[in-house]
DNA sequence: TCCATCATGTAACCAGTTACATGATTTC
DNA sequence: GAAATCATGTAACTGGTTACATGATGGA
C-alpha cells in the first residue's frame, strides 16, 4: 500500500482533482514514486471510499476536487512512522551486474560503461533541476531538496562505482 | 518480468531443484532480488512451460531438478542486454523523506537520525560479508563482490547524506 | 518412533501496467 | 469550427505476498 499515501501526501499539503494531482506527480515525485493515470483514479476512489479523503469541490467536466479528512491525516501520520513494513528492497540492475558473469567479459565491460554514462547523466539532471529553481525557507520545500540531494549523492556512487569495478575488470583481464 | 530472470541466471550457474534455488535467493541473492517460496515454485512450472529450462532429474520426495536450455541461455542474454525495460525506480523511504514537512520538525529528526542508524548498521552487515569469506579469482565470484561493492558504497552514502540533512535541518531550528 | 528437514504445490488478494473508451470546455 | 487540453473512468493482465495444505525421507 503505498501510492496510497503518496496520494495522501499530496492531497495532506494542498486540495486537488486527480488530474491535478496527476501533473504533481509527474513534476516533482516521478523521481521517487512515479504514477499512472489509471491507477491514481482508481486509488482517488478507494481513498473516498474509505474516508481517508473527500470530495471538497465540483467543477466543470465532472471534475471532481478532493481534500484530506482528519482520519487520512492520521494514515498518512501512521504510514509516515512506519518504515519497518516497507516494502522489499528489490533492484533489476543490480540483479543483473549479479549475473554479469553469464556475459563474456568483453560485454560485461560495456556494460559497465553503459551505467558509469548513465549515472553521469542522471547526476547532471539533478544538478540541473538543483540550480533551475530558487530554494525558499519553507518547509516543504525543504524536504524537496533533501530528496534531490539524494538524489545527486547516489547517482554520483554509482558512477564511481562503476568506475571502480571497470578498473578491477580491466586489471583482471590484462593479467594481474 | 524479472524473477524469472533471477531463476534463470541461477540455473545457469548450475542445475537445482526448487528447494535448492530458495536456498540460494536467501543466501546470497536476497539483497538484490528477494524472493518467496510460492512464486519461486509457480514460476519454475512457467519457465519449464515456456522450454526455458527443464527438468534433469529426478529425485527422492518429488524433489525435480531443473537445468536451463539454449532457449533459456538466449532468453537470459535478452534480458541482460536490455536494461532499459527495467521496471521504474521507487522508493518508499524515500517518499516518505519527501513528505517529512507533514511531521513535526522534532519527529522529522528523529527520523532521520534513525535513517542514519539503520544505514550504519546495514553498512556494518556488508563490511562483515565482505571480511568473512575469501574471494576467489573465478568470474562469478568476481561480480558477486562488485554487487557487494555496490551494498557497501550506497549504505555508507546514505549515512552520509542523513548526516548531512540533519546537520541542515538543525541549522534551520536553532536560527540560522 | 519421533523430529527435522526436504520437497512441492494452490488460492485469495493487492499493486501496478497497458490499452481502451468517452466526453466537455477553452482557445485560436 | 477544429484542435488542444481538461477530465474521468473501466478491463485484462502480470507480478508479488500471505496463508494454507500436504506429504516423504533420513537420522537420532
Amino acid at each position: 500500500v503505498s501510492l496510497r499515501h503518496a496520494a495522501l501526501g499530496l492531497l495532506a499539503q494542498h486540495p486537488g482533482s486527480g488530474y491535478d494531482l496527476l501533473k504533481r506527480f509527474q513534476e516533482s515525485m516521478a523521481n521517487v514514486w512515479p504514477a499512472t493515470q489509471s491507477q491514481l483514479y482508481g486509488e482517488l476512489g478507494k481513498l473516498a471510499d474509505a474516508g481517508l479523503i473527500k470530495v471538497s469541490d465540483l467543477g466543470p467536466r465532472g471534475r471532481k476536487e478532493y481534500a484530506i479528512t482528519d482520519a487520512g491525516r492520521a494514515e498518512l501520520r501512521r504510514w509516515m512512522t512506519s518504515p519497518q513494513d516497507d516494502p522489499p528492497f528489490r533492484s533489476a540492475p543490480l540483479l543483473r551486474v549479479f549475473l554479469l558473469g553469464e556475459l563474456s567479459p568483453a560485454e560485461a565491460l560495456e556494460h559497465l560503461r553503459a551505467i558509469r554514462r548513465f549515472s553521469e547523466r542522471e547526476h547532471a539532471r539533478y544538478e540541473q533541476m538543483r540550480d533551475s529553481r530558487e530554494w525558499s525557507e519553507d518547509h516543504r520545500d525543504f524536504f524537496g531538496r533533501a530528496a534531490l540531494e539524494s538524489g545527486l549523492r547516489f547517482t554520483k556512487a554509482r558512477a564511481d562505482w562503476a568506475s571502480w569495478v571497470i578498473q578491477q575488470l580491466e586489471r583482471r583481464l590484462n593479467g594481474s
